[in-house]
DNA sequence: ACGTGTGAACCGATTCACAGCA
DNA sequence: TGCTGTGAATCGGTTCACACGT
């Protein structure tokens, strides 16, 4: 996955590859084998130029004056998300959005496969949900380890966020996306994104009533 | 709500203010009175100096040589964010994810209320999760107008969320924080914040992928 | 002619540096 | 002195304009 320069890729531009890998795959089924940067990013609020800047940062792959095999560029997008080959990931805290996350047919979609399930309740432990089981959490450690596993989701409560992440961490997790509403202080180089309802609902609250002032 | 300028607000401020308000809720239950902005951003990923550029947007607050009282602090920012009073919200897709959010406790902690669930499904239709009542969908515009909603939390299957989405504009909605993994594309002014669990853990894997090359 | 790829120009956000108040 | 508030400088990302390949 050669970078072509030296030059850092924005943030926003792995995000806006990850989208453009999922209208592919829907262009894809609708038959599409070529297509232009005008032609998919029509539906994405993403200017054409936007989208091949984007690409440029991972060398040529298109065809000037025709455009981009869908095939083609399905490939190389998953190439440099690295999500070419199968993905394991585990999931910890088994609540109700946790159980809803198992249920979440979005993740199979993109070769990500949660391998495992982690709660302390003893209740939950040993059931099987969709096709994952629930382990103890003092297993957590065997199977990231085993598995290789790099990446976790934490639903966990928001109490036991940190010290549960800073176990993950401590197992060799590389990645965590958290559903706690709470920072995460982490030393280790590990990568977290939070995904946060109540302040996405804050900030659409701020926009509303922005719009309705006019 | 005075701005003091004519300059355009980061939409990452706003962001930030959200996260800030959630701290300083923390910060208020630890019997915090006064804070510095070096205090409360200790812990938050976010430098003082910034901090305190994001609220010269809106006008002074703090006292120069001591800091921010927490309460005055905190019914800024809601009254920046408009959530000073409750906001009245609806969710429409009563699955596994929607049945997760209604009982997400997050939302009430910061005066939003869900007043009515939507679905098409007959079985779940009359139910009450939570405190909350199931009702047709067809009951939508109704409540969207008797209650004044203005926001709609959208966890409907990807094939029928750009419908469902149409509909709620049509009903009056001004704000929709989508859980369906499709881009929405609505005319009117409307605000859409997507939350996309694959596409977070695509950008991950990335991030991931460069942590572990160095 | 058409559409890609990309350096250059532009623009907006963050960081810096410091004036001013307690 | 300590900390806020903010114009100015810097940095990074997006947009523009066009050279090049088909």
């Amino acid at each position: 996955m050669a970078k072509k320069k030296q030059v850092r890729i924005p943030q926003e531009t792995i995000r806006r590859i990850a989208l453009y890998l999922r209208s592919l795959r829907k262009l894809k089924e609708l038959k599409f084998n070529i297509i232009s940067s005008g032609q998919i990013t029509a539906y994405l609020n993403v200017s054409p130029e936007q989208f091949r800047k984007d690409l440029s940062y991972f060398g040529p792959v298109g065809k000037p004056g025709v455009g981009y095999r869908v095939d083609n560029l399905i490939h190389h997008l998953e190439r440099i998300l690295g999500i070419d080959r199968e993905c394991r990931i585990i999931l910890v805290g088994v609540g109700k959005l946790g159980s809803a996350l198992l249920a979440y047919p979005g993740f199979l979609n993109f070769n990500f496969r949660i391998v495992g399930a982690f709660d302390s309740d003893k209740e939950k432990i040993g059931k099987t949900l969709g096709k994952v089981r629930v382990y103890d959490v003092s297993e957590m450690k065997k199977f990231i380890q085993h598995d290789r596993v790099q990446l976790a989701i934490l639903a966990v409560p928001v109490e036991s966020a940190q010290h549960v992440a800073e176990k993950l961490v401590a197992c060799g997790i590389k990645g965590i996306l958290n559903f706690a509403p709470v920072n995460l202080n982490l030393t280790q180089p590990v990568r977290v994104l939070n995904v946060d309802m109540a302040t996405e609902l804050m900030t659409l609250t701020y926009f509303v009533n922005r719009i309705l002032a006019g």
